[in-house]
RNA sequence: AAAGCAUCGUGUUCUGUCGCUUCCGGCCUUUGAGCCGGGGGAGGAAAGUCGGGGCAACACAGGGCGCCAUACUUCCUAACGGGAAGGUUCUGCAGCCGGCGGAAACAGCCAGUGCCACAGAAAAUAACCGCUCCGCAUGCCGGAGUAAGGGUGAAAAUGUGGGGUAAGAGCCCACAGCCAGUGCUGGUGACAGCCUGUGCGGGUAAACCUUAUGGGUUGAAAGGCCAAAUAUACCGGAUCGCUGUGCUGAAAAGUACAGCAAAGAGCUGCCCGCUCUUUUCCGGGGGGUAGGCCGUUACAUCCUGGUGGCGACAUCAGGAGCAGAUAAAUGACAGAAAUCCCGCCUCGCGGGAGACAGAACCCCGCUUACAGCGAUGUACGGCAC
RNA sequence: UGACCUAUGGUGUAAUUGGCAACACGUCUGACUCUGGAUCAGAAGAGUCCAGGUUCGAUCCCUGGUAGGUCAA
């Protein structure tokens, strides 16, 4: 299902501050990955989006950008689902660049990061 | 005829697939924030956060000083630094008059104080040159009068003409300008016209200030409610035993360690057993963290029409329900249609473009940004040359 | 969301009753030196973030905007 509803994006603030805490990172201009292995009760990898005021002062532009980024995980996030030991993560896309991007090649850029990330998996749990 | 400029209006539409959010209805022996169906889902500025109000918490006898804001008049409004109409000054069409527009922090330097660089004699109770008179030591002299002329400067003592005088001067007169008047007439008023005057030394209040009016402070992360885990004030019940040694103490007692007993908890459905604790266990419980809910979208609401008013606006009748997110939705892709731009083989074809910009408690304004399209004004008449 | 502050040569800072925009470092040229540094002498480099207004005159006063920053939570 190509959905992206509430339980699956990261809202608590803990949880936020664990991420940037303690999570792991991967970059790809412009593309900054983070993840961290979520709860033993999680039901749902999550997900948080940021784009920075700093690069883009107006809010239409982080608006444009972020709605990119969920569309291009929406239709992307089946290449997670099926990771060892069916656990679930914690993600955070943040967008570093200073121009708009372009939906397809921002869509591949995306699509090298996930496949990174489950041999770093892979790596990580052994 | 039209570019530009100013003001006002408008701010692309439709279909399919996949998604997000919210409300309503239905379904279920997987009762899940599940599935199915239907409705709503960014703006004229949502922006800047510059005014004002609602709302909320706190403060508050009354008065004065201070501080801040505002400043032609009348009206509109919940209120405003906003708006409407009018007045005055400046200004555009264009040389003059009318007419039509545009702009104005437009109260008071005739309340007081301050400041006005350089230049200039002098920058505000002005004699450098000049002009006139007087004196005798006859000079590059001294004294007195004089603001008409000179140059400087952003600004030089109201302008023009006449009278007057030794020379001059609002010293006097006429016209003009300014100022003043419990003045007259018109107007709700700002003000306009007229009359009167032993009136006439500049500018600056976006200098201090004066006068008048207004202003309590803080902002929804305000404020209210519910409340996990952990720790715990407090309350109730159970238990807090015996022996030895040390410490404090006058004693009562308190406290630490060791042993025995007992109780409680954990491992379990129960027993044994083991482990841990001994002021501990069980129950209640207030404040309150994470988190959640309310505040929060139904009203100074929008649309149509009537009535009153020059108008802002008011009022009446009928109709409508018009975002409600919260690490924060309103999207992506594809295809049509209309509009505009460019090119060409000009009934058409091909290619391209769509600005400024994203709600965060809610309203009313202001300011700023803006592709394309539409409307209005600029863009009238007379006289003189 | 609310409350404030700042903007001046390449860099860091001055400039008060509103009256010629100043200083240090840096840059350039010359001297000294075998050469470089240091030192000495000299020069260039701004019209004060932008647009209006008040005033004779604005870095300074007022209004609007732009950019950067600070504080509360």
């Amino acid at each position: 299902m190509q959905t992206f509803r509430k339980e699956e994006r990261l809202c608590s603030a803990t949880e936020i501050n664990r991420l940037f805490r303690e999570g792991r990172s991967l970059f790809r201009h412009p593309i900054k990955l983070i993840w961290l292995p979520a709860g033993e009760d999680a039901t749902a990898t999550k997900l948080l989006i940021s784009v920075p005021k700093h690069n883009f002062k107006q809010a239409v532009k982080r608006n444009r950008i972020k709605r990119i980024i969920r569309e291009i995980y929406r239709k992307n996030k089946r290449m997670l689902a099926q990771l060892p030991g069916n656990r679930k993560l914690n993600l955070g896309l943040i967008y570093i660049g200073k121009e708009i991007p372009e939906y397809n090649t921002l869509e591949s850029i995306i699509i090298q990061l996930f496949q990174r990330l489950i041999q770093d998996y892979e790596k990580a749990s052994g």
